[in-house]
This record gives C-alpha cells, structure tokens and sequence, in this order.
DNA sequence: GATCGAATCAAACAGTTGTTTGAGTTCTGG
DNA sequence: CCAGAACTCAAACAACTGTTTGATTCGATC
C-alpha cells in the first residue's frame, strides 16, 4: 500500500530531523532509513522542504487545536496557571511518550525545527502560531493586569524557549546528572509538571525593574 | 596581514551559522563573505568545524569567566535574583550590543549553535558549561531550600532555553507585533531586564503539583 | 639582495547533495 | 482480462560539498 511508504517517509524524517536537524540529514539517509526508493520523497511531496513541513504539520495542528479548545474551555476567570496548562500540557500528551515514559520523537523534531528555522519554514511557523500567541497573551492578560502587554508578550516567548529547548534536550539534560549517579526522572508528565511551574511563576513575577547600568557593564 | 584574514573569517562565520546554521553555511559563501580565498578556513582553522568551535570559543569563554567572577563576588546571603542576573547579565553584556542597542550577532550565533548541537560540538557545549551550571544548581538551591535539587536542574535549563530562545529570535519576535504597529522596544537592556524577571520568578515558584492525570490525557 | 617561512591563490579533488527521468511494476475499476 | 492510474525503481542529472594540492606572492630576517 502506498499510504505506508508516505508514513514511513514521515516517521523516518520526524526520526533524522529530530536528531540531526533539516540541513544535516541527506534524502538518501532518510529514504533509506523508511526502506523506500530515493525518490519516493519527490514522488509523494514533492520536496525535501514539503517533506519538513508535512512532518511538522502532522503533529502541530492536532496540538494548536487542543491548545485552543482548553483555552475556549477556561472560566473567565481561571488563573494563570490554568492557562499554561493549556498551552503546554497538549505537547506532552496524546500519544507524545514512548512506551517507557519518555519523550517521543516528534516532540524533539518540533523543537529542532522551530530554532532551526529554515527559511521555508520562518512562515510557516509564523502562520501555525500567530493567531495562538495572541489569544493565549490577552488571557494572559487578563490574570496579570498588574503587568504591561510587552512584558506578557515576552514572557510566553520564554516559555515558548523554554518548550523547545527542553523538547530537544530532555534526555541529555537528564543524562548529565545520572553520570554522577544522580536518578533524573524525565519521563513526559514530570517535565511537563516542572515546566508548568516554572513558567507560572515566570510569568507572574513582578515588573521587572530598570537594570543598574554599572552592573550590566 | 594574516591576522586580519582570521578574523575576517571568524566574523563572517559568526554572521552566517546566526543567520543560517552551521550545516547549511558553505565555505564559498564563508570565505566569500569574508573576501578571503576558499583554502584559508583550512588553512588557518583545519576545518569547518575546528572553525565553528573558535567562533563559539572567543565569545562563550570570555562569558563564563565573567559568570564565575559574578557568582563568586556575590555575599553569601545573595537572592536568587542576584544568581541569576549573575548568570544572565555577561551574555548581554560586553560588547553584546550593536550600536543601536539591538541583540549582537554572536549572541544569535551562540543561540543557534547551542540548539542546533553538530555531534562534534556537543562534547565542547558540555565541557564548556557542566562545571558552571553545578555551580549556578548549587547557589541556587541555597537561595530556594524548599526546592529538590532536580527541580532546580531542570529550572536552570528552562532558563537556558528561554535564554537561547530569545537571543536567536529576538528581532523576530518583535517584529511580529510590531507589523500591527505595536512598538515592542527588544534592545539588549530591556530584554535582559525582562528575562532576569521572568527566570527569577519561574525558578522560585512553589514546588510543581503532581499533574491531574485526567487532564494531560 | 638572497633566503626562508607564512600566506594567498586558482584549480582540481573525490564525494555528496536534492531532484529528474523513463522504464518497469503493482494495483484498481470496468 | 484489460486499460489506466498509482507507484516503485535504478540510473543519471547538474550543482554543490569540504578539503587538498602545488605554484605563487608577500614580508621579514640574515
């Protein structure tokens, strides 16, 4: 069936790129690695390029949906908290950990690809996220009316930073430590929980204050 | 003189893996940049990649002195406010500004090179920053003893990431706001000043609830 | 002014890149 | 059973990759 040689391609893909990112890894490797004829990417996308954005397509609109849906599902007054939830957790759910807990692949391509950022893919991901950064900013918002909208608009950038660099790096983050025999969970609900925190308390703490411009010299 | 030609190189490289990346930087429009003949990254630096590990070399190095002579002049009562700006404030600092005061190119460059991790560069990043991010952990966890020490390694890379984030994409993502007219200022001060608040605020928030399951279904 | 090492240069190296071609195979609907 | 579409395949495409070579130029030292 042919449908099988499309998904192989794209699982095969999500796999290199997630390891070696969009540049790095050659269309013989990847083709090779889906058991499938050098030009079957050609074929069935048309491009290297359209092969990258199918990939990412795939497991982003299912996210940003669900983002959206809990976003809409909120009480007007839900905290913080609440929606960062639901802006992060959708990551790390539905079908997003390997059998052992840990974080599946497509979440590392997600990541790489998002600092990679190709030139194909800057409008791309400008479109896939645009409109979600500005809602989930104004409810923001509305839970910490004591700070400037350019400041919100920073912060969910940091913890957008935050995201992807954890994506990419979960398992050599984690496997730092345990070469000192330390036992690092980072298993997908973990992460996800330590990085709700963090980011609830980023974004709620205080204006920030003018910098002592001796100190920063 | 020679000396010229090698850091016309070291420059242009610097500009070029920022804007694109080490893998999809050719040495011709390397060495093109940098108007130098295609032979002079061999000759003067072995190879592409002994290249891009000086690139990194001469601006991370003088980075993580100045981290260290900060955290090691800090009182030992300091806050962790303190211990990050600590952390936070050298990379934004000497020389990291442009004339206009927007983010310079080998912050960007640190930024991309981190996330992008060629296999050859991940022993350098490692070496480079394992002893000091201990250091940071441990200052930390005197600031926040109601935090576990995992809780705090896994906060310090949230911050790195909201740290590396920012610095590749910091004219991007002012620019999104500012097609709508809105006037996000993203010089090297105010960002700083931003990220030192948010990093404060998120690696002193309470202790992570154990998620509802239900919910990250 | 001759000598020597350092630096630059154009040219070529062998190998890889993404993509295209055209013939072959497999599958499906009539 | 056959026509036609969908798909796979090996081979070749031109362009580009990082690196090496050997001759040439440059500048300093003796």
């Amino acid at each position: 069936m042919s449908t099988d040689t499309k998904t192989a391609l794209l699982d095969a893909a999500e796999e290199l790129f997630a390891e070696q990112g969009f540049a790095a890894t050659s269309m013989r490797e990847l083709t090779q690695r889906a058991a499938a004829n050098i030009a079957a990417v050609n074929y069935h996308f048309g491009s290297k390029a359209d092969l990258a954005k199918e990939v990412l397509r795939r497991r982003i609109e299912p996210i940003n949906r669900e983002r959206a849906r809990r976003l809409d599902a909120l009480p007007d007054e839900a905290p913080a908290r609440d929606v960062l939830r639901a802006f992060l957790e959708p990551v790390f759910s539905g079908g997003a950990c390997e059998s052992d807990g840990s974080v599946h692949g497509f979440c590392r391509v997600v990541g790489r690809l998002n600092v990679e950022q190709p030139p194909f893919l800057r409008e791309f991901f400008a479109e896939q996220f645009r409109g979600l950064a500005h809602r989930f900013t104004r409810r923001l918002a509305d839970c910490a009316p004591h700070l400037p909208p350019e400041t919100l608009w920073w912060r969910l950038h940091f913890v957008v930073g935050a995201l992807a660099h954890t994506l990419m790096n979960a398992h050599l983050i984690a496997s730092i430590r345990e070469a000192e025999g330390v036992v690092v969970p980072h298993d997908a609900a973990t992460i996800a929980g330590e990085l709700i925190a963090f980011a609830t308390g980023g974004v709620l703490a205080p204006e920030p204050h003018p910098l002592d411009p001796e100190a920063t010299k």
